[in-house]
DNA sequence: GCTTTATATTTGTTATAACAAATATAAAGA
DNA sequence: TCTTTATATTTGTTATAACAAATATAAAGC
């Protein structure tokens, strides 16, 4: 008998999809510092039982993305001034690092995607709208560190970056009036033109410690 | 009625157990690169149910110790010489930083101990012991890093570590000759002695650099 | 009104069973 | 002998129920 091989939809795992929601809300801000979470709600809101939530839940705590209390209590971790430090120094080490990976793999596409990343990215900023700003410069980020085609590097970055999704959104209240004197994701555009490694190392540098000094600014 | 306050064993959960006893078995080479692992075994192994072993397990997939396939079948994880490579350069990145941290808060004590770790793996490295001589390292690299007192840093320099984990002892038959030109532990300890970090980083970073050629060179 | 106690609820933990997909084994064919 | 097919086994996934600890709520005492 004929067999119709329909590949239907080879659809992945239920701790998936709640991994990269539960993932997503992290990153977008929708759940604030210290926030509680816990299986049973999830498992209601994602439609599912106990089981795939731990699955994904383990993870993101694996992640520093969330925080299993010492009573074990779930919920969305709290940074200090000198974790957000830390963190921003690890970022500043690694970030420049998979610039310089990316910049042997770069394309004439990816910069003019990473311009139109920016140009979005400033627009939202000028409207105050907080979440296309940080969609678009995370995608800006990103767009450049993929191409360093490090299956290393990016996890470790991109676990990073999840860690400060819920500090964002209600530490950057108004972009408007965040643009430093100078724009550092011009000056690594430049430095992708020019092929300039260590102008581009500087530059996601800088870009980044503009990032930890408004963070910490807004922090009190 | 006067109530004894026993507080007796306030005993961890089996899942955090099962965590702690696979990663020792990852970090002291005990499981090979490429093995399966299933969750039914793991739970026979460790006496519990599936459950609990998924928590440890999600755990230890989101820190790259274990690998879930692409039709989720869980294995150790296999380093390509390009995985090796850019682990390692990562540890160049992290380690020398926590070193640094690490000097503000070193004591007479935390050297002596170093010296005492430092003595007991090459003692090891001479008879050959690899696991003493694994044992001893981490203990000697550790006990500087936790000198940070960095909860940001550690955990990842920690996850790195184990990933080598399998690959050190079966890359590892015979230590006996692997003491390089330079001893890199000594430069450490007496940068320390100095508080000299740019020596302590040089040092650090020189370590690692070794590991590196080392490990490179006996994948093939 | 405030603290303390008792009760009720919610929480994480764990074992188990049923299902489907993937893998391993045995059988059959060439 | 080797490839193909059929069967059996093992595997991850998921929902559920029972238990214990932690938290929240209500009641009582002062």
């Amino acid at each position: 008998m004929t067999e119709i091989i329909e590949d239907v939809e080879n659809k992945p795992p239920l701790h998936e999809a709640i991994y990269k929601k539960l993932r997503l809300l992290l990153e977008t801000g929708a759940l604030a510092p210290g926030q509680a979470l816990s299986l049973r709600n999830l498992a209601h809101s994602f439609e599912g039982s106990v089981t795939p939530v731990r699955d994904a839940v383990w993870r993101l705590a694996a992640e520093g993305a969330l925080y299993i209390g010492p009573t074990r209590r779930i919920s969305v971790p709290t940074l200090s001034r000198n974790q957000v430090r830390e963190l921003m120094r690890v970022r500043a080490l690694l970030e420049p690092e998979a610039a310089i990976l990316a910049l042997d793999n770069i394309t004439p596409e990816i910069i003019s995607q990473m311009r139109a990343y920016d140009a979005e990215l400033n627009k939202a900023a000028m409207e105050g709208n907080v979440g296309e700003y940080m969609a678009n410069n995370h995608a800006f980020h990103f767009a450049l560190y993929s191409a360093s085609n490090s299956d290393v590097l990016l996890p470790l970055i991109e676990s990073i970056w999840v860690r400060f999704g819920p500090y964002m959104r209600h530490a950057y209240p108004d972009v408007a009036g965040m643009e430093g004197v100078e724009d550092h994701h011009a000056q690594a555009l430049e430095a992708l033109e020019k092929r300039d490694a260590i102008a581009l190392k500087r530059a996601i540098k800088s870009d980044i410690g503009d990032g930890e000094q408004f963070l910490l600014h807004e922090m009190e």
